[in-house]
This record gives structure tokens, C-alpha cells and sequence, in this order.
DNA sequence: GCGACAG
DNA sequence: ATCTTGTCGC
């Protein structure tokens, strides 16, 4: 089973502890080239009800070449952190590494649904995981959290760089042509580059690219009880 | 001081 | 994130 490195703890800590414990691990994230040509790439994400603590956690590994459904766990956790922009890590990663112990397979590639350095402080749920995963990972998020951007093009493909400050932190890619963009960000020891060749790899037709939309497709199922949990 | 604010 | 029907546009 895959396993990960046990960085910090994950209980009883504070918002504002949250935001301490980013300061000291943002000098830990690598962005650099990939090391390896990835085979596989696994999607990660969460479900839950309103107002309940009971989340749905799942990870789905697919071959990067075909996008067939190598593996997919689904796992029934509890998340007591809150959900506060910029603290998403605190919130899903612990559920998504009880997941992540229930893999077996290696994914050579992880994406989130989610920032990476496209954060206040650059260290997203994706870089964050990446750090104790300790591989590659990136974020491909459906809205902004941080950074300004000219519209891309509209055709599928386009991208246009996120600023924030004086940095270029993310990138707005059209996956799918006059299509709103999703945000993609690297994570931990990948480049921005990178991060947006294998979204655009990932397509199935839609805006979000198949890692994360079958991974949706899982966690909801659990949810509503259409499937089991590992 | 006033908004903005991943999922 | 989740709750939800119809509806505008290509």
C-alpha cells in the first residue's frame, strides 16, 4: 500500500496555527522539472453533506496514456477543521491520505481539485500533499483564490499566466474551446509547464479534466450510498 | 478601513 | 462544497 511521510500531526490545530505551520513548510516545495516521464496520474477529492463532519474521500489512478481507470479507493472520515480559503489543506488532506494508505498503486503524478502555489502564502492543498506524498503533484482548480490573469483565448489549449504580486503563480488554461478556464498550479517538484501539459493530457471532453471529474463521480456515489467504501 | 476569499 | 428546474446558446 502507498505510504507517505508523517510530516506534522493534523489534530487539534488552530487556524492560526494552520498558517504558522505553512510559513515553515513553503521552503520545503521544489518547483522544478519532472524527474520522470509519467505513466500513471491520480485525482483526489472530497464530498460531504452540509452542515455534517462525515466526509467522502477518494482517489482514482489512471493511465496517462489511454485514461483508463487503473485504480480507485473511496474511504468514510470525519473532518473537524473548518473550511477557510486558504487552509483547504487542514481540512481534506488527512481524509485523502487515509485514502492514499489504501492505494495500491504508485501514481507517478497526483492532481488536486485545488491550488498549488496559486495561494496567499504558495503552499495549496496540492504543494502541501506533495510535501508528504513526496512526489509530484499540482492543483487544477475551478475558481480564483488568488492572482489576476488576462482572459486567454478562447479556443481549448490557451492559457494566459496568474500574477500575484510579482509572481507568476499559476496559469487560466481553456481545456475545452469558449469554455470558462480552470487554474492550474504546480504543486511539489513539478513546473508550471508541466502542470498544464498533463490537464490538457487529461481531457475527456470536458472543462475539468478526467482525473478529478471521476474521482467527483466517486466520492458522490460514496455519498449517497450508490457505492461502498474500501 | 473595505472587499475578496480554492472546496 | 451542497441544495435544485428550467433555460439560454452553440
Amino acid at each position: 500500500m502507498a505510504d507517505y511521510l508523517p510530516l506534522h500531526d493534523w489534530t487539534n490545530i488552530t487556524p492560526t496555527e494552520a498558517v504558522a505551520l505553512q510559513q515553515q513548510l513553503r521552503s520545503q516545495i521544489q518547483i522544478q522539472p519532472l524527474s520522470q516521464p509519467p505513466r500513471t496520474i491520480a485525482g483526489c477529492d472530497i464530498s460531504f453533506n452540509k452542515f455534517e463532519e462525515t466526509v467522502y474521500a477518494g482517489i482514482v489512478v489512471l493511465n496517462l496514456k489511454t485514461m483508463e481507470t487503473i485504480e480507485e479507493v473511496g474511504v468514510i472520515s470525519s473532518a473537524t477543521f473548518p473550511y477557510v480559503p486558504g487552509l483547504l489543506s487542514f481540512r481534506e488532506i488527512p481524509s485523502l491520505l487515509e485514502a492514499w494508505t489504501k492505494l495500491r498503486a504508485e501514481p507517478d503524478v497526483v492532481m488536486f481539485d485545488g491550488h498549488g502555489t496559486a495561494h496567499p502564502r504558495r503552499i495549496g492543498i496540492a504543494s502541501h500533499a506533495g510535501l508528504f506524498l513526496n512526489r509530484p503533484t499540482f492543483g487544477c482548480g475551478k475558481s480564483v483564490l488568488v492572482g489576476k490573469y488576462e482572459e486567454p483565448a478562447p479556443e481549448r489549449g490557451a492559457w494566459s499566466p496568474m500574477l500575484h504580486y510579482r509572481d507568476v503563480v499559476g496559469a487560466a488554461l481553456r481545456t475545452k474551446n469558449k469554455v470558462n478556464p480552470v487554474y492550474v498550479s504546480p504543486g511539489h517538484l513539478i513546473d508550471l509547464e508541466m502542470a498544464i501539459s498533463l490537464t490538457l493530457q487529461c481531457d475527456g471532453g470536458y472543462r475539468i479534466p478526467e482525473p478529478t471529474r471521476r474521482t467527483h463521480n466517486l466520492v458522490n456515489a460514496l455519498r449517497r450510498g450508490e457505492r461502498k467504501a474500501d
